[in-house]
DNA sequence: TAGATTGTTAATCGATTAACAATC
DNA sequence: TAGATTGTTAATCGATTAACAATC
């Protein structure tokens, strides 16, 4: 058995990407007073199967009690440290459409780990704006951010500014994007983006019900 | 060797995930002029491997021509019609805050396959107001909704209402939603559901981040 | 023909699920 | 104790990748 508790490493990106979910049934349990719960009553409240909440909970070396169940401040707890949350992050973000009005008002960030410390816009008719309690800076002012490295950085602008503003929040030393335009962007390998995009997530919709749609017809006996 | 083509059926849940990115991918290269492409020239474009597309590819029963590689313009209807995109989908969005307007403005909607068929709200105090060339409706004209069983419903509104307005689609004959809500829905198991969540992919960079960050400190040599 | 690139097979890898001993 | 539920192992399933014959 090893000395000290030795970090866990490789938590498989698939369960990674189910933690979120968790925190945030966790937060809803919590605030109705619910103190206990089980594999079984996540599962049903993400939508997966009970024994791959259990899978992914053992990764975190976050022990629920046989017989009884999950503390919901512990797990919330150790989900947290191990999403990063136990700070607050700080959020830029470039391109003040309504897109990135709705972000900067976005009540569920700050209570989500991250607080939005920038807001940027090459246009020089919003520059100045104030927008959630923030004035709207020029783009250029992006090169002064501090803390940079800790900073992530959200592209909200159109398709066709995406490419120059991920290359200028590189320059600025930003290491995380997510991009929210619909446009995919190129960045150097160490940035790690990720993409949230309204339309491929539509047209995955469209397959399905094309396909339910489809497939009586197509089911004419020999 | 059957007698005529036979539906294809059965393509991986991954490969109809990555098809919109080759999609838009291919539309990019069309407006440039390109002709011809390859799975190299696709893979690097999108971001992943190249044996990965020409699997994905063979899925579709698209032919590309060995030594030669795909044709743009043949490929992109390939893949639209595996999509169920060679027809526009009708897209209903429900909350006109920032978000909803952001989505209803969606230049890249009725590009890629949608058109936007309705607005609603239940705040009296936009309801009449016109966004993007059309007008807000009440929530409660939902009922009505003609051709809902071919409508994707998009939820735009606050993390609150996220459940309620879920209900109404559902009972207006609306079978896919993509929730863009801060929230979980349940809905009835007929019903196929996607979400977008910001949060959650702002965690999942912060987990990375933190990784990074965290791993030389912990690195010390024994 | 020689060079290029597909389509497909087989090998690998990772994720999911079933099942159950451990144990509260 | 009896009942409940975890943590973990092993089995299954699906997705990725390497490799190469097919063939333009």
């Amino acid at each position: 058995m090893p000395a000290t508790d030795l970090p866990r490493r490789g938590i498989p990106d698939a369960t990674v990407a189910r933690l979120p979910a968790y925190l945030r049934v966790l937060g809803i349990m919590a605030e109705a007073g619910v103190r206990s719960t089980s594999s079984l009553e996540l599962a049903q409240a993400v939508g997966v199967h009970p024994a791959k909440v259990r899978k992914d909970l053992s990764h975190l070396g976050s022990h629920g009690v046989r017989g009884v169940g999950y503390d919901v401040a512990h797990l919330t707890v150790e989900i947290s440290r191990e999403l990063g949350l136990t700070r607050d992050w700080p959020v830029v973000i470039v391109g003040l459409g309504n897109l990135g009005r709705a972000l900067a008002g976005h009540a569920g960030l700050s209570s989500r780990g991250f607080s939005v410390a920038g807001l940027f816009d090459a246009d020089p008719a919003v520059i100045g704006q104030s927008v959630s309690g923030l004035t709207i800076s020029p783009m250029s002012a992006i090169a002064d951010l501090p803390r940079a490295a800790d900073t992530v950085g959200v592209i909200a602008t159109p398709a066709a500014a995406a490419q120059v503003v991920a290359d200028q929040l590189v320059a600025a030393g930003i290491t995380s994007i997510l991009n929210c335009a619909p446009a995919a962007i190129v960045v150097p390998a160490p940035v790690d983006v990720r993409r949230v995009d309204i339309a491929s997530e539509l047209q995955i919709l469209a397959f399905h019900k094309q396909r339910r749609t489809a497939a009586p017809a197509l089911a004419v006996a020999p």
